[in-house]
DNA sequence: CACTTTTGCAAAAACGTTTTGGCCACGTCA
DNA sequence: TGACGTGGCCAAAACGTTTTTGCAAAAGTG
């Protein structure tokens, strides 16, 4: 019945104009102190909320950033992707609320039919259209990942230094007594997979390092690929997984086998959820530090929208290293 | 330099009215097929698309719904609701996306702040004054949970039926040869707390089992609740536990006791993630499905914004038996 | 006292769509 | 032939704010 209170009601009731009732509850015009109390008790009394929509189009901002996901629904979206992305959009969620902006999660399918002030964009894929179409619509993008071929003055990226950190993690295996360190590899092309089979190679050629990579054939679990490259007679004396699904793989293999960890085997894998995971063993994990590069993410979408320079881009990925490793091998291995 | 382009722009590139355009896109007056055909070559050209927050002001819709969640940041949201809310977002995201909405989700402080279709709210307290006010916007409201006192005719439940699967789950319990069967619950008086507990006294006083409930006390951690429940000289036999936290305590204490599961004790909890975790001992879970739940409150919102009456507002509970369970006590304890 | 500057407020112009109401031309039917 | 529907289109009115511009009156300045 009574049906939606406006400004016009709260001006009404005060007996001012609608100008002033919007500059004194935005702060912004001239208005003095009398004015501004007096319009929000109106507004409190009548339960007045400024229509989102409406302020969104006169203001251009409506308080709601994007979160763009491409894999959504590939083969392998389960167990390689969405842990991460989850992290991810936790902690752009929580950096965001902090700062009074929500956030909204968008398949590919979806943007541009939603209000948002900015997006970011996950896994961005070279020459995406939705990089040159919010450029032309003036609204911000960051990326989570290396930045784009085509240098857009609008486009920002957050990135790591995840190779690094891998050679820093293949050097502690090294140094725990190691000297055939395997990868336990996927099968999808994604940018993720071979930066990390790069940054294995890079390393094994400067250190001398012999190669071996194994992952699942076509068809294959990753529960077989493990035990395949676990139970060879030169098998390696330790293993990094490339996720939390080759972690449960290489687990699972080595008890099969009857391999200690860290005694016989030590293994190490990309991870993001180490703390909620129960493994058989605790496991050294190397973090991309999912939630607060979505945290980064966020904060520098956010500085961009007010106007700033956008701060830190750089999220340090982290070494954890825990029992599987922590001891180092067995001396005296055959 | 070359601004947004707007319905005008394509209104001018056909020599037509911006209302025709807008009809032609829409697929609503009155247009001739040519003209529809020759308004979408020109849109395409010019790469138009409109916009989404002057749409949604004039037309009421921004298609997006809300997804509200009331205890976030309280003490042990980590452990015990966000299991449960992720999974529910997850199902509401995936659902609505299919639906062609966007899912956003919001801290009690943002809502009102942000456009929105429709709210979810997934712990409804009583008394909420999103309710009236949604209500006075004309915009429906779905809750996770029981309906709520003032009969609001915007306002629509999705709920379960966790009492009588609780009740299921114990029966099997006592089929298993368990005739101790204790509850571990939370100190959180949040309304699944006290509904299991409530629950679980009524299946008590009908079968005559005895009601051993326990929890932590103030400070103390669940770990330390567990053991002191199965320390005792007259232990239960079986265990129901809250949440997942309280089934690493379970498992953690019976390891620590001695306790062989399924063997000397059953354990059963309620969890949502029975899937992803690695349990010592698979565990028998009641799950209160909450990617369904959550799919089907995000469908029922959007048939009632459809104008249509929302469809299935109850989602079974499930229960799954696994091995903590399954195999029953051994025969001719104490 | 003549003058600028500041203060407090309002009228009106955006914002970019969707929707309503209407107009005209062209048939159809009595 | 006049009344009446109907197909195709358009002008203008919403939608509910924010923002720009303007204009008095009050306050400061020499």
């Amino acid at each position: 019945m009574a049906s939606r209170i406006g400004i016009r009601d709260v001006a009404r009731a005060t007996g001012l104009s609608i100008t002033t009732v919007s500059h004194a509850l935005n702060g912004k015009g001239r208005v003095s102190e009398r004015t501004r109390d007096a319009v929000r008790a109106a507004a409190a009394k009548l339960g007045y909320q400024p229509d989102p929509v409406a302020a969104g189009l006169a203001s251009g901002r409506v308080g709601v950033l994007g979160i763009l996901v491409e894999h959504v629904g590939s083969r392998n979206w389960e167990h390689t992707y969405r842990p991460y992305y989850a992290a991810f959009a936790a902690g752009a969620t929580m950096l965001a609320v902090e700062r009074d902006h929500a956030v909204v999660v968008l398949p590919t399918s979806l943007w541009g039919k939603v209000p948002l002030d900015g997006v970011i964009v996950v896994d961005p894929a070279h020459g995406d259209p939705i990089m040159e179409e919010f450029g032309r619509r003036g609204k911000p993008v960051v990326t989570d990942g290396k930045p784009l071929d085509p240098d857009f003055p609008h486009v920002f990226a957050v990135d790591g230094d995840s190779a690094e950190t891998l050679h820093t993690l293949l050097g502690h295996l090294r140094d725990s007594g190691a000297d055939r360190i395997a990868l336990l590899t996927g099968t999808e092309p994604d940018s993720y997979t071979l930066e990390t089979e790069k940054a294995y190679r890079a390393w094994s050629d400067a250190t001398g390092n012999p190669v071996i990579i194994e992952a699942p054939r076509p068809g294959e679990s990753p529960a077989t690929a493990a035990e395949r490259l676990l139970s060879g007679p030169d098998r390696p004396d330790a293993v990094h997984g490339l996720n939390e699904t080759y972690g449960d793989a290489l687990l699972g293999a080595a008890r099969r086998l009857g391999l200690a960890i860290p005694g016989d085997l030590l293994v190490t894998i990309m991870c993001e959820t180490a703390e909620d995971k129960h493994w058989d063993v605790p496991l050294t994990v190397l973090s991309l530090e999912a939630e607060r590069r979505g945290a980064a993410a966020a904060a520098a979408l956010i500085d961009v929208l007010h106007g700033a320079e956008p701060g830190a881009l750089s999220v340090p990925t982290r070494l954890i290293i825990r029992e599987s490793t922590a001891g180092g091998l067995a001396a005296g291995r055959g």
